[in-house]
DNA sequence: GTCTATAACGAGATAGAC
DNA sequence: GTCTATCTCGTTATAGAC
């Protein structure tokens, strides 16, 4: 019975992730949007009907991909992290940025999934949001280390930017000062904004040096936030 | 005879902004992937055909609408360059930026087309680096007149991005010393990292006050370039 | 010469009857 | 779960109106 049970749920399991790769290799073929229940259970010899007992529609399809995409960014970024837990904040930082430019260069379409484009009609649920997290909870994560242990410089706020970080530390960055909450919060845009140019081909003629660029510049992203130059 | 030609070439013009502003209408509605000739065609009445005497293909209607898109943020970014161009290097710099981002959230589908997911299938052809290149163009004047003028404080340039530098300077940012046309481009990816993070909702529940928190931001960034915060 | 319309192609999606 | 009839699409060839 229990066996029953057991080779049950993996054939679920199995089907799930296969359906999953399936709608994968549409994704890098056709774009999000054009992302079709039918034509993922036709290239999987099923029937689309067959494919709702796995996912309720199309967007649960999609919500799941989103998922699997910032979690395997997230496990790429924090699986850097621990290569030099025993470096530096500074040194933490770049290793995570450099994970996040890595993985998406060797996932694109998941990248423009999660960090492109909208796909119109589609919303995402709060179901995404732990998993979109894990990058920035990293990146969080060296800053307040940095605080801690006293070499963090603390960043200028600007007056009418009190309130906000206030609220920014209360909401996800407790312990930091404001000032390095809303840098942070700058910081990690800036971080996508380098990874999406160079993924979608705004760097073309214009930076050759890739690698060195990215790292100089995620560099210059934790300097402003305040981490030491050590 | 000339009245003839001139009726002519003006029906051409209205026809082919009808087209365009169509497709505009779908793009919102459906995403860039999913654009129809035939559904244009159809709402305008027209027969599928005809819309070729006008785009050769798909892809010169889609690459039609990217140079618009760049011209129109093209514009709007020069005509909020044009309303400083008396104030120092740092508020023309914050000038341009809220130019762009004021642009992107009033035109997101537009923004979406010519910063977000590349289309599949798609490929820019080179007619669009021209307008594609205004914004970046005001951001380097800015910074070439703050080094003209003395104002400019040299960023510092990694060992290893000197010849980059070179190259970018020879390339496209005459005059500037190489450390500076690195820093432009960092900048230039960050400020897109920013606009995209809040219109394609990474910011929901992060960051509230964005409009202060967008100035302090492009003005760190302009901090960053080298110009002087007068 | 400039335009629009008809018709057709091959490919693919879709809805519903069975 | 299968099959079919009917849609969509980009694109081309052709014919005729202005």
């Amino acid at each position: 019975m229990s066996t029953t049970q057991g080779a049950r749920a993996r054939a679920r399991i199995e089907v799930t992730a296969a359906i999953k790769d399936e709608a994968r290799r549409q994704l890098a073929a056709e774009g999000a949007s054009k992302l079709s229940l039918r034509a993922v259970a036709r290239e999987l010899g099923m029937v689309s009907s067959a494919l709702y007992r796995y996912f309720p529609s199309r967007d649960d399809l999609l919500t799941a991909l989103i998922i699997d995409a910032y979690d395997s960014l997230g496990e790429a970024a924090e699986a850097a992290h621990s290569g030099v837990v025993d470096a530096g904040p500074l040194r933490r930082w770049v290793a995570v940025c450099e994970a996040v430019r890595g993985w998406a260069l060797g996932h694109p379409h998941e990248y423009a999934l999660i960090y492109g484009s909208p796909v119109p009609g589609y919303v995402a649920p709060e179901t995404t949001v732990e998993s979109a997290a894990r990058v920035a909870l990293l990146l969080i994560g060296t800053a307040r280390d940095a605080y801690r242990d006293g070499s963090l410089t603390e960043p200028p706020l600007a007056a009418g930017l009190r309130v906000e970080g206030e609220r920014m530390v209360a909401d996800f960055a407790d312990d930091l000062p404001p000032a390095v909450a809303v840098a942070l919060v700058s910081a990690w845009a800036e971080l996508y904004g380098l990874v999406s140019f160079e993924l979608f081909g705004q760097f073309r003629r214009v930076v050759e040096e890739r690698d060195v660029f990215f790292r100089e510049a995620v560099r210059r992203l934790a300097l402003g936030v305040g981490l030491a130059d050590v």
